[in-house]
DNA sequence: CGTGCGTGTTACCGTTGGTAACACACGTAG
DNA sequence: CTACGTGTGTTACCAACGGTAACACGCACG
């Protein structure tokens, strides 16, 4: 056909391909896969959260339908980058609030996790948390997910704690609580004038403020 | 060259009312705006938050190009939808802030009129939702930059009733309830089995606890 | 009359998510 | 050695979306 199709394939290095060691090489999935997931990370942190497929399957130097066969469509590339990222959060943060005991300390050193988390990784987390509300919310688990899976935790927390009465209201407080320090972090992401110190220390507070609150 | 000048138009509140009016009196513009401004609602309450620009257009029963030529681009059809929902909500919120002076039933009354709110039009707050933390947050003015327009005055309220000390912890503190009130929200909208009553008193009793614990 | 402007349309563009169909290498069965 | 299946990759396409250009009609005015 007299169509050329010029996409942008940008033949710079990507070529020399295909080594082609040896054959059927076992573990090759999960090398390709992490490779892939490299490059959507630094992709997603040179270009923005709004990182489209072709410029991740360029940059992880393949091109499109093997980025779709390994991750199935773009939900899945977001779950697994979400499970990649968050789930050292959600297990640091579990970590922090099996470790003290006091309930300030553990507030403090939760909050703390959290906003160092996100201050690294900015366009990653919006790029996240963009997915987090749109799309329909209930089918696609990624990071909208995981935050509501941290609230649950929470409030399990802290109706096995006894520190409030009532699994609903263990839940309410719970999901505000972690609504609040996502809203204040993200406050705090424009407003960089601002030190951590600070922040995580009043952040602090207002947490336990509405938890203490909470308990009738 | 004629055609340069639509761009940021969007003829909200600066409406010269018909420069070279004349003839063809029928003032359309406004009744037109706001017929569209229904078809808009109609379509994202009954296709969900993912209307596009063509079904919109569509149910008003134009084109599109004379969509575009009313709000711009879509960020401002956001921004007008934005205006015509939230903007009767901050009213109200505002309204229920100077009214009443104890500081708890300020608290209960904000919540109770931000919940009934976003339980009536529930595809239409995910809409706005959707697009308020995506794209770039700092230049289009949609519902993400009212909820912070909404914290910022919380802020300044807290601050003048010397219910906080400092402007800095007086923000943090605001902006932290606000989104402590979306999130639970958010979660009250996937549990529907809790009572509108309970809900409200839970959170009541955190964001009091949160800004009593932010006093420091 | 015809010129200018408001109002509307159709038909297009560029990008994006997603996929079908083909191409090549290679180990293995016959 | 040949034929085939399978895994791995590619090119080329599709549909839908946001957004725009170019054209077409109607109507008041000089």
């Amino acid at each position: 056909m007299a169509f050329e199709d010029i996409r942008q394939t940008v033949p710079g290095e990507n070529d020399a391909p295909a080594p082609h060691r040896g054959r059927n090489v076992r573990g090759r999935d999960p090398q390709r896969r992490k490779a892939i997931l490299d490059a959507a990370d630094r992709v997603i942190q040179r270009e923005g959260h709004e990182a489209s497929m072709l410029a991740i399957a360029t940059e992880a130097g393949i091109s499109k339908p093997i980025l779709y066969r390994h991750f199935g469509d773009k939900g899945g590339l977001y779950q697994a980058l979400a499970r990649r990222h968050v789930d050292p959060l959600i297990e640091r943060i579990r970590a922090e609030l099996h470790q003290h005991t006091d309930f300030e300390i553990r507030a403090r050193a939760t909050v703390g996790a959290y906003l160092s988390m996100i201050s690294q990784n900015l366009n990653l987390y919006r790029f996240l948390m963009d997915r987090a509300t749109s799309e329909d919310v209930r089918t696609r688990s990624d990071l909208g997910l995981m935050v509501r899976r941290l609230g649950e935790e929470l409030a399990d927390l802290l109706l096995i704690e006894n520190r409030i009465q009532g699994r609903l209201r263990a839940q309410i407080a719970a999901h505000a609580v972690v609504g609040m320090v996502q809203a204040a972090g993200e406050w705090w992401l424009e407003h960089p004038e601002v030190g951590e110190d600070e922040i995580i220390e009043d952040l602090t507070a207002a947490v336990v403020g509405a938890i203490r609150g909470s308990v009738d």
